[in-house]
DNA sequence: GATACATTTTGCACTAGTTGTAAATGATTG
DNA sequence: CAATCATTTACAACTAGTGCAAAATGTATC
């Protein structure tokens, strides 16, 4: 994703509006490696601006998208995911326990889209989904399970 | 996905009942590669039954998940997609356009799970999940757009 | 086959996540 | 600074899925 000067600007030139609310979602988003959900930046977002709704929100990230500022990810775990890091193609590691999501890059450069014929499928995107327990929650585990936490939090 | 024959034995044998509507699930999913959703099921059963409430299609399903005899499947296209291919490990082709999921099994045998270092992230699924167009899809597209279907039909 | 009882089904209310509507607000431009 | 038109907001509506409790019904036992 762009910085929140380039966004605005960006914004400025296709006929959008930069509003502080959209402003101080770029802000939250620059270099926002957690995935979080509409909802943790609206937790976020509404600490300063007390009034801000949840609508404009999805409508930003919307916008982001469409502009492919951001790709949002369903991960299978009731809301969607948001992350502004679209420059490097990379994978998921998704923790069963706590929710977490980790950005993660294969070692080697395994050429996913080739692997299916093009006569059978127009492939677009291919992604990997890990999922199972982050090193935190392995640890959390072999001693008490009560401390884990679905939460999810911005970082 | 075992046999309607073999599932009601298993159903049985570990304490649950096999009501017409369970057995006639079982038959719903035998052999069903259309990644059908729990909606698609009830609207085939509803032929037959017509008092069957969608509840009962989520319950049955649950359950043979927890015995391992369908797997969930979370593509990100707003309901879940239920799966009886269990057997061998396979991956994903989901259409963009139509919303239809098929098999994909690797040609080469990688083992994705090996990429990630235990220590970091205990895998215990990886899946493939490759977005695009099928085929029908792309001749389709190229004359007219209208006829395109979301929706999601059993069988 | 009848009986007893636990399991299951069903209808309905309810939740979470997300989108639609329309009036009020406000950023941009000249 | 005023006009314009995008954006925000509150709130209703919607979709997928779940919780609840009464009624119905498989299954084991006699
Ligand atoms: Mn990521
Ligand atoms: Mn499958
Ligand atoms: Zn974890
Ligand atoms: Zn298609």
């Amino acid at each position: 994703m762009r910085s929140p000067d380039e966004l605005s600007d960006l914004f400025r030139a296709s006929g959008r509006k930069v509003t502080p609310q959209r402003r101080r979602i770029f802000e939250l988003l620059e270099g926002n490696s957690s995935h979080p959900t509409a909802e943790s930046i609206y937790l976020e977002l509404v600490k300063d601006m007390p009034t801000v709704s949840l609508k404009t929100v999805y409508m930003t990230l919307k916008e982001l998208e469409e502009m492919g500022e951001v790709q949002c990810l369903d991960l299978g775990m009731g809301s969607s995911r948001f992350d502004p890091n679209v420059d490097g193609e990379h994978h998921h590691l998704v923790c069963v326990s706590c929710g977490k999501v980790r950005d993660f890059q294969l070692s080697q450069n395994w050429d996913l889209k080739l692997q299916v014929p093009d006569e059978m499928f127009s492939v677009s995107k291919a992604e990997i989904v890990f999922r199972g327990t982050c090193a935190t929650c392995r640890v959390i585990g072999s001693r008490s399970v009560v401390e884990n936490s679905d939460k999810v939090h911005i970082s």
